[in-house]
DNA sequence: ACACTAATTAGCAAAAATGCTAATAAAAGG
DNA sequence: CCTTTTATTAGCATTTTTGCTAATTAGTGT
């Protein structure tokens, strides 16, 4: 849980996580976002990675990333449980089927 | 944003946030649950307050914090919304009086 | 095999976080 | 005012994080 925290208090780790959030990305798309070198984006992205927050695959040359919503909803009710609301848990966006 | 997840991205001040919900404490009372010295709970509180996640007031000679739960609120929503899916508002928590 | 594109690893320097001891402040009680 | 209790601030050393350039790996096309 420390890693997912630490990998969020990032401001551009967020805002991966935002791009990420419309879909996958590979990580020259997501380079594109932002001001920095490559060894830096690959840096966060392997610091998201071993959090847990994003998923990869290789396609081709390019390494796609892709959000982990489930590690991201723990995070979220680790939050909600603090404060002794549990958001109902029949939410769940995705209906069965 | 930015400075509560950097202040939730470390174990001991998850740890104080997990003390104060139960009720509000002292520092002094928060000292006596981690084996570090004075100086250093005091860091992490200022970092906590910094962060906007707790709140103080004096009270003689002790300070006392308490959780700000409208800003962890924030925080959980915000990752929530990371994965497009909001929790309902319908709380399990406090009744309306 | 060779070049080209996509991305990571290595190595480094600068900045920030962590946690200590010593010194200081602020309120309460005698 | 002086002491005690409670807590913060100052100053420092150690560790971690950040982000760069240069070098390397991996796949694609010729």
């Amino acid at each position: 849980m420390s890693n997912a925290f630490k990998a969020l208090s990032h401001p551009t780790r967020r805002e991966i996580l935002n791009q990420l959030k419309v879909g996958p990305k590979s990580s020259g798309e997501l380079l594109e976002a932002f001001q920095v070198s490559w060894p830096t984006i690959s840096n966060h992205l392997g610091i998201l990675k071993e959090a847990d927050l994003i998923s990869v695959a290789r396609h081709g040359t390019s390494m796609i990333y892709e959000l982990n919503a489930s590690v991201l909803e723990e995070v979220a009710l680790g939050l909600f449980d603090l404060i002794g609301r549990a958001p109902q848990s029949d939410v769940k966006g995705e209906r069965k089927s």
